[in-house]
DNA sequence: TCTTACTATATCAATATTGATATACCTGTA
DNA sequence: TACAGGTATATCAATATTGATATAGTAAGA
């Protein structure tokens, strides 16, 4: 990896940028395409959005000029030189960038045995299903709306590549995946509450030690 | 949301090492754990490590105390106080922290119609395959470990309890998915490959427009 | 007229995060 | 002796990121 900058760090934001200004384009627009578009792989703010613009422009990968806007005020809007599709292909050709994942809910989930209570967990657990099936029929909603439209006229930034395609159903999966497990676990915490009312308190469930262990589907938490 | 300091963001560091020091423990401690008990869902270098135990202690959410060490320096170990303890339980009532998930891999696979060759993605897609599999390789040696050690003296940190098992059990599962989609992915690659071999060419092939969209399993993408 | 909403750019303070670096103790080994 | 490797704390510069804020034009509707 060749920095662009001193101290630059391997994250994707600035390449993310130059791939979306092959075709130009405003900072305003490009936050559009980020919530709309491509919210299941990254995000940004335009606090962080017109600065970058700013300095990958001083650096020539990007060049910009200023046209009216129909709608408002003037538009700055921002194309991909030669430079900057180098700096692209270079990106796309160094492998792929996998990196830690983080994920705040499994943090809480971790620590969630201080609460002393597989109730709570039930309901935290309850209402993370909720948030991620949503987020779930969000994507499958674009994906319907992708495989369903043949023959409109091309979009700016269309998801109907194969590539944007592709990358819409790792969503799907990936999300899909945690919906599961989401199943899993409330299923096993019932398992484990179902035990404590047989045992007799009903309401205090401390939770014993380790898990039992079982590569049966649904039954890998127990 | 109430914010530990001005301006904070609801990120979960801070909060990741109080529910750590639950049991006292050193920055460099704290470090193992993030390597190679939590990476599945966060981690954290010793530059971020040491500022924020500080910043906790002068906010009165952890102390700390200065003790000999049998291997090296003395050792800073600090634990969480009641009031620590307190924000502890109040982040973890606070509802699951659903925020975006970013994943460069997905970014260049999603502009890397500009290297106009499927071979180049191809062999990423590969790569990114091989690359996933040793991470969930990783994951189900913690698994196995942990379900087949009963008995076993409970170690500081131990994953063995109900919540931290699920936690993996995500990761097991997230990663799993992406590794099926990763197949996906690549059979849809070799029939596009195919049918341009067919076709004549048999080098170029440049990738035309929408997807055909099927939910029979392995051909979303064609 | 006033307000709301959308378009559009830009900056700020604060925190988050990475990666490098400096220091220093201890143990085993070449 | 010298060096490598693990233990341990700490700081730095630079970049990344969030969320709030200021400014302004346009258009629709109360």
């Amino acid at each position: 990896m060749i920095y662009l900058y001193p101290g630059h760090t391997p994250m994707s934001l600035k390449h993310i940028l130059l791939g979306l200004l092959r075709e130009p384009g405003t900072g305003y627009d490009l936050k559009s395409v980020f919530d709309e578009r491509i919210s299941h792989f990254w995000s940004a703010e335009f606090g962080q959005i017109y600065p970058t613009l700013n300095r990958l422009e001083e650096h020539g990968l990007l060049e910009s000029r200023v046209e009216p806007s129909e709608k408002g005020p003037n538009r700055r809007v921002y194309t991909l030189t030669g430079e900057g599709r180098q700096e692209l292909l270079r990106w796309l050709n160094s492998g792929p960038a996998v990196g830690a994942e983080r994920f705040g809910y499994l943090a809480q989930l971790y620590f969630m045995d201080a609460l002393g209570d597989l109730h709570e967990t039930r309901a935290f657990m309850t209402a993370l299903k909720g948030r991620l099936n949503e987020w779930l029929g969000r994507l499958e909603a674009i994906e319907t709306a992708v495989t369903t439209a043949h023959g409109n006229a091309p979009e700016r930034y269309s998801d109907g590549g194969f590539h944007q395609f592709a990358t819409l159903r790792m969503g799907i999966l990936s999300i899909g995946s945690k919906v599961k497990w989401c199943d899993e676990t409330l299923a096993a915490i019932d398992r484990r509450l179902a035990r404590a009312n047989a045992a007799g308190t009903g309401k205090e469930c401390r939770i014993p030690g380790g898990s039992t262990g079982s590569d049966k589907p649904g039954e890998a938490l127990s």
